[in-house]
DNA sequence: TGTTAGCACTCATCTGCAGAGAGTGCTAAC
DNA sequence: GTTAGCACTCTCTGCAGATGAGTGCTAACA
């Protein structure tokens, strides 16, 4: 956007002020407040410039003025600036790398604190099963005809299925096919997981066709079913603290819209590559979003992304704390997540890429 | 309560009218629409007295009257029928029997089914760890040093869990270990599963003995925390569909109470054993609860208690319609269920207790 | 003795209106 | 280019009066 530094100036002065009160901004609280070596007088001309440009809005004639959906856009793009986190807030993240929890529970934590600290709410996408590397298949025997699918990941993840088995494959015969598939698929992400082009097992394939079905399908599910539950969103309820829902209808339409994980799985999943992501008021183009501003960032361990961290809320939100948060706590993740592996994968530390 | 049959008739026909359309309930509408044999002058004289009983609140003089809680307590142990429920209601709820989900994707299920027939909120407590049987236990080796440890219960639910094992355990002492922990435990409930007691262990238990210490933690883990997970709650947003909540401030307490599960999942697994159970207003002695109706069943399976169902929903609830549908739904959750375990136990059908 | 009609009274809610306050645009002077 | 001053606009708040649903009480009736 092509700004002098002075409308610059008190763009950034409004949208501060208006974040923060909620309030429509007026010419005599900018000059009292922000920029007092200018008069209110000469504010309202820069202001009417500035609403002519299409980045203020008047709610009505004698209020004072708004930032437009656009003027967000530039002050992210341009005038924001990145707040040291306080010290209280830096701690309580860094805690979360500390802590040795389950990597369910990891994430549990990482979305209550972030819609703790930032007061919106969030979202953690956890480690996708589609970006996993297989570590260990084990078949297990449960009766006859039926056994379990143990899937374990890099993530940390387990995933297990029962699947139906023909009736005469005993305990043995599930050991051998397991040791096969994970000396053979080990390392391999689980999407590129083909049985059928195992040599190794080609007799058996013949003689158990639908058993191998059966297992094909039990990984697919694996990854596409599992998924959709691994979004976990947080204080939904701190909507309330903002002014622009103490109203009974935004409020339960926003209840309601995040009632449906959905979405946001399906919007998160496809921003799990990006750093940060920012979209202010649907830019996107969801006209169910357009009242809303959704922060993402992927997170990533050892240089693979694994997830995304989400924060939605009112598009007069706090753009330069949340993203400050959700940066911090993605480093956090980074050391917890690559912590847990280590863990795991004592003598494999140096190959991960 | 002794109230004449007069009383009742009136007694019933206020409830039945302020559930319906959560407005005081004066002398001349109960008279036109359902005491018609009665006048409004007779009605205020009778309405006096079920006042001085504690039965009636007026909000304010000119007001009509409103049930108090003692009204409902009456009303559901003595006035409430049994409506049976729509063709369409039977036919919904039947078809929860019919799909063959899993046992956690049925509680998600069940859970919404209540919610969206009811339009209150709904909560399913999963059939319990703690009341599962043992059906088979599986050491699964992950890296040298760690182990998967597999549960398998009889109600079709698998918990996991990661434990350090000696680094020089092997796979096939693993095995060796599961055979022997599934033949002496299996069909034992989880919560007895005592490792000390196996005698066939002796000898590895002195060899391994932090070993079986893990294990055992495991095995209690398994129980305690996974259980607090299970607690699946549906329609939390359904509370704006009901008037006495068209107030931000008892929106935003409600829905901030419904976040923290514990309190829940503490008060439904005490009432497992019960068939039914109905506690207005906080009846119960908690405070936070005084607004609110809650009414639990529990469902069984092949005569053993298994989980809870639960409603909540202001006091002002449609006690006999709720009622019915809980009902129906853990009729159709036992069919559900038995017919899962009889799918995965063909040769034991005959010995569910 | 139980039931009913009538009447005065109460109280929450709605409507319209006036005044306060915050902010604007425009003009003229610096 | 900047600023002071002024008339004007529009929302918000509080208040007074009207409205209407409902009550309690009394007296008459079956």
């Amino acid at each position: 956007m092509d700004l002098n530094e002075r409308k610059r100036r008190i763009l950034k002065a409004i949208v501060d002020d208006y974040v923060a009160t909620a309030q429509p901004v007026g010419s005599r609280t900018l000059s009292r407040r922000y920029v007092q070596d200018l008069s209110s007088a000469t504010l309202r001309n820069e202001m009417s410039d500035l609403e002519e440009m299409g980045l203020l809005i008047q709610p009505h004639t004698s209020a004072g003025r708004v930032p437009s959906n656009l003027a967000y856009r530039v002050y992210v793009d341009e005038l924001m600036e990145g707040t040291s986190l306080p010290e209280q807030e830096r701690r309580a993240i860094q805690d979360l790398a500390d802590g040795s929890w389950e990597t369910e529970e990891l994430m549990h934590q990482a979305a209550s604190l972030m819609s703790d600290l930032t007061h919106y709410t969030a979202m953690v996408l956890a480690p996708q099963m589609r970006r996993a590397r297989l570590r260990r298949i084990q078949l297990v025997l449960l009766d006859r005809g039926s056994a379990l699918v143990v899937l374990v990941t890099d993530t940390a993840v387990v995933k297990d299925k029962i699947i139906r088995i023909p009736e005469e494959m005993t305990e043995e015969h599930l050991l051998a096919v397991s040791r096969i598939l994970t000396e053979r698929f080990a390392g391999h992400a689980l999407t590129d997981i083909n049985l059928a082009a195992a040599q190794e097992l080609r007799q058996e394939r013949n003689r158990y066709s639908s058993f191998f079905d059966e297992l094909s399908r039990a990984l697919e599910d694996s990854v596409v079913q599992a998924d959709q539950g691994d979004l976990i969103m947080e204080g939904t309820v701190n909507i309330f603290q903002h002014p622009e829902y103490w109203d009974m209808e935004r409020a339960r339409d926003f209840l309601q819209m995040m009632e449906s994980h959905e979405r946001f799985y399906r919007l998160m999943s496809k921003r799990t590559h990006r750093d940060l992501s920012v979209t202010i008021g649907g830019e996107n183009g969801d006209a169910d979003l357009k009242d809303y501003s959704v922060i993402t960032a992927g997170y990533r361990v050892a240089n693979r992304t694994m997830g995304t961290l989400g924060v939605i809320g009112p598009v007069r939100m706090d753009y330069a704390h949340v993203i400050g948060i959700m940066n911090q706590v993605g480093r956090s993740l980074n050391t917890a997540l690559a912590a847990a592996q280590g863990r795991k994968h004592p003598d494999k530390e140096q190959k991960n890429d």
